[in-house]
DNA sequence: TAGATTGTTAATCGATTAACAATC
DNA sequence: TAGATTGTTAATCGATTAACAATC
């Protein structure tokens, strides 16, 4: 496993840039551009060179002085490090209609996430499939979890089941959770949970239209 | 409108906090709870007291010292700062999967946001309805979003077709959007873009249990 | 009054930006 | 070699936390 330096230490800021330093780089990749320098990369992402070149010191030289960034060995570099050299199993709790737009997002198995297994509490859906993958009763999380290797869990069940969910998953053996419900899981310190907030972009915009409308 | 005190910065880190002391508020009063102390608030959401008192205090004193906030009076006071003290017409630009999750994310409303049309280019889609609300060609974006005095657009649209989608929402007088493709938009200064990047998310739980595991 | 809790200032911490030597 | 661009150290900026006077 690509090692960050000793010492050094990785904010969460860092780690929320990786992946866009490696979708853009695929894109470059894909138009067949080989040699990229900070600047060009921060220009297309938005961000300054330097905090590229900073973000990645912290994990190693992947750059050429006076040259730039071989496009294909830093996106290895970087896929190394977000760890998308490997398969992840992962489970969606909730179909609802989050939870049913996430079960057809193509794009988490271009990066080695695979679906496993679909859970819900609703027997009009258990036993159908989306694209494939089993809706399955919530009471079978443990056994399907344990038995097909799942290791990242996606809650999109309502805010007041979130915590139970959680709870369960966490039970099932799931060391990381991706939270759609609006609220604050609370899991044990080892388990690692990403929450995405929806209600929060539309409040933020309208402040920012209020203030500029007067 | 609520003013913020003069001279005070108002960081970005703050207007992404105040929707979850408004939804934490909210539900508060749903359970019947009159007041609330910064230390209880902090608590139910996972941020410090400290924290929340210097959110609120750029904006103003609500609170009444040895006792706490009267949950309805700061609730009322947060979402006139959010602007939710008012109505807001938006349109969801793309009918894939995730702009008809969006379309059926009855949430919206609550806060004041009204879904009032919808858009794409696929004539299968076009004159049909997702709960009451129309979905029309993208070429009467401007005239529709014109007589419907819509402010806000989400773009649900795939990345490629993302920046033109964008600039069509402008042109037709739009003054914020909330952005779901995974892609910088480049909109005039006065355009507020919030991006919801998706695949931030897992990359990081994967970059995260990679270190774990070892 | 005594206890509790706010609002705010000062101290700390962390993240970004600037500058530049190293070197391809 | 001259020009370009990295990697890194130092400086700056911004955000969080600590501390405490004010006061309900």
């Amino acid at each position: 496993m690509k090692e960050n330096k000793e010492n050094v230490v990785i904010s969460k800021a860092t780690i929320d840039r990786l992946p866009l330093y490696y979708r853009t780089l695929k894109i470059s990749q894909e138009e067949g551009i080989e040699i990229i320098s900070s600047d060009e990369l921060g220009r297309k992402i938005g961000v300054t060179p330097e905090q590229i070149r900073k973000d990645l010191s912290a994990f190693g030289e992947f750059g050429k002085k006076g040259v730039g960034y071989y496009v294909r060995e830093l996106m290895r570099n970087i896929g190394e490090i977000l760890g998308l050299n490997r398969k992840w199993n992962i489970a969606i709790v909730g179909v609802g209609h989050l939870g049913w737009a996430l079960a057809n997002y193509a794009n988490f198995s271009s990066q080695g996430f695979q679906l496993q297994a679909i859970f819900d509490v609703d027997d009009e859906k258990i036993g159908r499939y989306i694209n494939e993958v089993q809706i399955f009763h919530i009471d079978e999380i443990k056994d399907i979890v344990q038995s097909r290797n799942i290791e990242i869990g996606i809650i999109t069940v309502p805010a007041q089941h979130a915590q139970s969910t959680a709870m369960r998953l966490v039970e099932a053996g799931i060391k990381g959770i991706w939270n759609f419900a609006p609220i604050k899981l609370d899991v044990p310190d080892n388990i690692h949970v990403v929450s995405e907030d929806l209600s929060v972009g539309l409040n933020s915009i309208s402040y920012y239209l209020s203030r500029q409308n007067n």
